[in-house]
RNA sequence: GCCCCCGUAGCUCAGCUGGUCAGAGCGGCGGACUUUUAAUCCGCGCGGCGAAGGUUCGAGUCCUUCCGGGGGCACCA
């Protein structure tokens, strides 16, 4: 059947047909068409003329008429074509196209005698031959590799595909025009580091030939972005990819799209009213009408409190591993490992008992501190508790976003990162790797700052109720 | 890395306990039809069942290995 096409081809060439022409200037919207004319009543005729483009999706054809469906970006429309309006050789040439043929065309706008809008066409124009078959019109593609792997071909059968990335690409648009108008700056850093940091996890390693030195690929945007507060730049934010060398689940890809904001003179709490307000205006504006309820106040709760209440332990009672595990196993846990940190344990009954029973968005507050090596000391808490200013934010049962008052006295963090460098020696791979670099830009002295980062792949699921991380990833990371 | 499942025409899929099992719909090709809409009607199968071995008189159908994929676990604070 390939065959047919390249024949067909190879014909219209000898007919003087130009395949693949260059241009097609003056086209507009399909969905244009249908708000324009969405009042028209069954069988009604107009004079309205459109030029439109898109791709040949279905034929009906009816001896000396047919009935075709174009589809654009913005949906699709029914083309009727007749013999008599077109003549003999430009009808022929129209009844010879092949679905996914890309056509250019010209009509005026009437509603079939069946209630559909659609637009007789007074002449059309081949824009691109299509040499191999679409998916199946009726099924759609649903074969998830396929879908993934050829994410043109999803996007070609399936308008909920096409819905999606265009939803996709106004959050991202919302919150950009949200930061811009609170009078925060967008701006770019290194995404190859000589060192990373600014998270906890293991990164892809590059090489570069000419400086002869191994380079890191970003696993967060934070140092770098603090950097720019202590340079003064106040409000700053960064929309773009990390990476981690890590496995991929239903909410992890390798790598994946963050925001992250930095805001002087703020603190964690600053960062979750904005937040909240910020979401709430995304959802507002790309009209989201889902089973999440974003209107602030979102509930608060401590990281104490919520595993207390998920399991009946107290965390803060104690900071020996052993100890936790055997409280935990009181209550029925008995799957923590003793051999664990503290720190790391606290974190498994997070992401295992509260994380995924978080559906309604939900600030966790209050972190201990060896989680948390960037974070400011906790202003109210007892010292004895260790805690820092820091957030998570859940939703729908996954994390979307974390945020601290910043640590800025350098002493402090020049501490927490020998900390961190002691557990990296005891094969903690996914340890902060000391840097000096970030330390001495804070002794030039950093404002007191909230900082936060959202996941934006998670907040489009949320968005638009995928489950999936890889749905809403153009081209996701596959074995 | 481990466990489970899947891999049949361009697409969606049916093929029970191994013996016309190489099929259907959509798509395609040829023909009819000037308002149809998963258009309809008539005719045509365009793949040899992910790959390689094996068991068997006989294998999409059973076994082994490999490849690709999905899901789960681990990992991912």
């Amino acid at each position: 059947m390939e065959d047919d096409r390249r024949a067909k081809l190879d014909r219209l060439r000898a007919d003087g047909v130009e395949p693949f022409p260059h241009d097609f200037d003056g086209v507009v919207a399909i969905a244009e068409v249908h708000a324009a004319h969405a009042e028209l009543e069954a069988g009604e005729e107009t004079d309205a003329a459109y030029r439109l483009a898109g791709r040949l999706a279905a034929r009906r054809g009816h001896g000396k008429a047919a009935f075709l469906d174009l589809i654009d970006r913005s949906g699709r429309i029914q083309l009727h074509a007749r013999f008599d309006v077109l003549g003999d050789e430009s009808f022929e040439l129209l009844t010879s196209l092949d679905l996914g043929d890309l056509i250019g065309v010209d009509g005026t706008v009437f509603k079939s005698r069946r209630g559909e809008l659609s637009l007789r066409l007074d002449d059309f124009k081949l824009l691109a031959k299509s040499l191999r078959p679409p998916p199946e019109k009726f099924h759609g593609l649903e074969d998830t590799e396929t879908r993934y792997r050829r994410r043109e071909l999803d996007l070609i059968a399936n308008e909920d595909a096409r819905e999606l990335f265009v939803l996709r690409s106004r959050v991202v648009a919302a919150v950009r025009r949200y930061l811009d108008r609170e009078g925060f700056l967008e701006v770019e850093t290194p995404v190859l580091q000589p060192l990373y940091g600014g998270a906890a996890a293991r990164p892809f390693t590059t090489h570069h030939n000419q400086l002869d030195r191994d380079l890191y690929l970003r696993i967060a945007t934070e140092l770098y972005l603090k950097r720019l507060i202590v340079g003064g730049l106040e409000r700053v934010y960064e929309l773009g990819k990390n990476f981690r060398n890590e496995g991929v689940s239903h909410k992890h890809n390798p790598e994946f799209t963050v925001l992250e904001w930095y805001e002087a003179y703020a603190d964690y709490e600053d960062a979750a009213a904005r937040l909240e307000e910020l979401v709430a205006c995304v959802a507002g504006e790309i009209g989201y009408a889902g089973a999440i309820d974003f209107t602030p106040p979102w509930r608060r709760v401590t990281l104490r409190e919520a595993i207390e209440e998920a399991i009946g332990v107290d965390i803060l009672f104690t900071r020996d591993p052993q100890a936790l595990v055997d409280a935990a196993r009181a209550r029925g846990i008995e799957d923590l490992d003793p051999t664990e940190t503290w720190a790391r344990l606290v974190d498994e009954l997070l992401s295992k008992h509260v994380e995924p029973a978080l559906e309604r968005p939900t600030f966790i507050l209050d972190y201990p501190e060896e989680l948390s090596p960037f974070a400011k000391a906790h202003r109210a808490a007892p010292s004895e508790d260790r805690l820092v200013e820091r957030f998570e934010c859940f939703a729908g049962g996954i994390e979307i976003a974390n945020a601290f008052s910043e640590l800025n006295d350098p002493d402090e963090q020049r501490a927490r990162f020998e900390a961190q460098a002691r557990e990296l020696a005891a094969g903690d791979e996914e340890a902060h790797p000391y840097d000096e670099d970030f330390v001495r830009a804070l002794e030039h002295g950093m404002p007191p700052t909230g900082g936060l980062g959202l996941g934006i792949d998670r907040l489009v699921m949320l968005l638009s109720g995928r489950r999936s991380i890889r749905e809403v990833v153009l081209f996701p990371a596959m074995r």
